[in-house]
DNA sequence: TAGATTGTTAATCGATTAACAATC
DNA sequence: TAGATTGTTAATCGATTAACAATC
């Protein structure tokens, strides 16, 4: 599959495609346009046409998408179609909301270890999964061939900790701290910054109550 | 104040300047150039300057920005001098790990009520804040002059509580559930699927691959 | 005043939408 | 075959960057 640069707008919107191509499915639709598709997701069909043949042509003229066949398409784009190997960073309410987040696993990601740097924590078990001591964190990525890192520990830490993930051998660090991680341009980095989301939010009501 | 329809990538950017020049602030710094600004956070100083001038000229010729001034004034932007009442549903992890967040509350963002299905959580308490039946909610909304709803539940009951926010009067809904609410255009929604975060990180790691 | 740096206009770049020929 | 709908090119729209005059 060639590629040349496939822009961010594009790449952000395929896990919806893939949400509503999933839904489709489960309700058992053979085939959709993209006009449909279109009317459903309250996009252009231009934009799904256009969208979709950044990868290949996935349609058939005067007959639409299979969604059965769309659906896996996009999965083997988003890499759905391959196990993914996880370390979670941070024992919180956060940390343990992800990790009891049964979907992720469904997807392929799979949570290989938990760790945290309050030691009352150590040993617990989270759904079958050991919290372990920080110290460990390095030789473990190694080990068990950890492909992401996710950070859900306080911003004071994180900064030291992205270090550790990247000299274990970390490929990508999806991002719950408040900081820009400055990690080398190897490692990719994908941040949830839940309080900008809410900002973002706060701007909007504001505005909204002017008019 | 006037404004023009300011596009969404401009408030998107809003909250990382606001990080920053907290952070600058926080470490005595007085003014700041649009340019060294923009060797901190990586983007260009045209946009910086461009940006900020949607809402006025914050800055000084031959000077630069006072950074505490300018965070006020990004903080009063963003709606932050205000007090915005937030009421969330769902007492599970997310719901805690949002609850326990202290600096939500320092941004004058006041969890007011939680509400839970779970007859089982009823009455106990999150950082004081006692767990109430669904059936109060409506109810609460109007009481309490809640802005903000927060969805921390399954997809499954998002599109009714949605329902329910809305015949409370709420203002914006801050949905973590993997579903598309369709409310009234005068209700704002911020979504936050964390499930195609992820993908967009499991693509990028499958693409570097190749490479 | 001279130097620095903003505010703002103009140029470029990229993304979205429209249109339509290709084709199932 | 005729009708439908894609794949793709062209037109439009918007956002980013560059440039520079205004001004502190």
């Amino acid at each position: 599959m060639e590629h040349k640069e496939i822009s961010k707008a594009v790449i952000a919107r395929l896990p919806r495609y893939y949400r509503y191509l999933g839904e489709l499915k489960d309700e058992k639709v053979e085939r959709v346009s993209s006009m449909e598709l279109s009317e459903l997701m309250h996009v252009t069909a231009s934009q799904i046409r256009q969208d979709l043949n950044h990868f290949g042509g996935f349609g058939q003229q005067g007959y639409g998408y299979n969604v059965a066949f769309l659906y896996d398409e996009i999965g083997k784009i988003l890499g759905l179609d391959q196990k993914h190997h996880l370390v979670l960073i941070g024992a919180g309410h956060l940390g343990q909301a992800l990790a009891n987040y049964v979907n992720f696993e469904r997807r392929g990601f799979l949570i290989k270890g938990i760790f945290d740097r309050d030691e009352k924590l150590h040993g617990m078990k989270i759904r079958g999964i050991e919290v372990r001591p920080m110290e460990e964190l390095e030789q473990f990525i190694r080990k068990h061939d950890i492909d992401i890192g996710v950070l859900t520990i306080p911003k004071n830490g994180a900064i030291e900790v992205s270090e550790t993930l990247v000299r274990g051998g970390i490929k990508a660090i999806w991002n719950f701290a408040h900081v820009d991680l400055n990690v080398p341009d190897n490692i990719l980095v994908e941040n949830v910054h839940l309080s900008e989301s809410l900002m973002k939010l706060s701007y909007m009501i504001d505005r909204a109550k002017e008019r």
